[in-house]
DNA sequence: CCTAAGATGTATACATCGTTCACATCAGGG
DNA sequence: CCCTGATGTGAACGATGTATACATCTTAGG
């Protein structure tokens, strides 16, 4: 791998596509991501991109599971641990305001079905919806956690939509995580009656 | 408009359009829903139909506008007048259930930033929201309308995205009905404790 | 050290798509 | 009756995804 001086090979072209589809997302929305863009933005041919992903999904799943990832660490940062209500809702912000920070990429992780050819992004989208469970879990440990963390996750990713569509009101950041962290302590509120509900119909991923 | 002998001239390419878009969608995803397959369907030449949309967008923006008027009836039918939790809760399975049966459809709805050019596809989801909020005061007069629609449809929406994706056990609309009323009802038992929160970071549409 | 094979990038080509523009055809009102 | 506006046609342009054949580099094995 050493720095030759010809500049046939590019040298790490999987990753520079992963870079360049991802800032092509966030300028000019998912319309702006084209393959051929790409290309030109690696300074590479077009066709080049191909060695390295199959098609433009399996780009733009790479692109997706890539947002999943920063998406968990994203929410991590907001609270490493949450085990109350409060450090939960805390989360539950983050994620909507990752939503509102990266919405581009936000659609492009949600806009398609999961594509399940796409192990890379099956893993990351687990790990996200394990992650979930894992700390509602912590937070509310006489209740179901599967059926209470899938209605949090459900509430948390509606309003992220919502605000995504302008259907609510997200002029400032404050405005939008008082109305997250209300909107989720109110189901917080009927937490402790979910123990043991009918509600057994949740599946983890 | 008497249908004279010539083929020439459609006689409502307008519809007939909406009507092979409609088609496209569902049979073969956002992907196959291009103006000319559109122009193909209805049998006319691929660029008649700019005489009645301006661009691709536009003939979308009309396919989800129409799409959310179906929803609209479909709500309705789930229960004319809700005023009860469980008619509520009927209502919020109709929303899934149509996401499931409509999938594509549904995605078009929501796919990206509802575009505020279309004064046809604003109005129509205004609609679906002013009538989610007032069916929610309906059946809890004493608490903050706007807080508690809100967080309702937000909670559904969640709901229908994560049965799209597969993140949850949709295999059959039992299950599914099951999942979405206990979700709903749980956000129910902490509803009468909403009256008057800070919750005022709510704007309706 | 040399060489052959695999990995990586290029060039060319094709079908399709959205969109524009000039033109053809039809319908209805002066 | 014909002229004007509405509606549909046709050819054309640039962009895109992708397949194929070819060029160039890297590197493992003799």
């Amino acid at each position: 791998m050493s720095r030759s001086s010809s500049t046939y090979h590019h040298g790490d072209l999987r990753a520079a596509c992963l870079r360049a589809a991802r800032e092509l997302l966030e300028e000019d929305g998912s319309a702006g991501l084209s393959l051929r863009a790409v290309a030109r933005r690696a300074g590479v041919s077009a066709t080049a991109p191909y060695r390295h992903y199959a098609d433009r999904e399996a780009l733009v799943s790479a692109v997706a599971a890539e947002g999943y990832r920063e998406l968990a660490t994203h929410l991590t940062q907001a609270h490493p641990a949450p085990s109350t209500p409060d450090e939960l809702a805390a989360v539950a912000v983050a994620y909507v305001r990752f939503a509102l920070e990266h919405p581009a990429l936000f659609r492009a992780m949600f806009a398609e079905p999961c594509d399940p050819t796409s192990e890379e992004r099956v893993a990351a989208t687990a790990a996200i919806s394990e992650y979930v469970r894992t700390i509602v879990a912590a937070t509310f440990p006489d209740v179901d956690a599967d059926a209470l963390s899938t209605t949090v996750w459900a509430l948390v990713h509606g309003l992220a939509f919502l605000h995504l569509d302008g259907k609510l009101d997200s002029s400032t950041p404050e405005i939008v995580a008082a109305q997250v962290t209300s909107a989720v302590h109110a189901l917080f509120n009927a937490a402790p009656a979910m123990s043991g509900t009918a509600a057994g119909a949740q599946r983890g991923v």
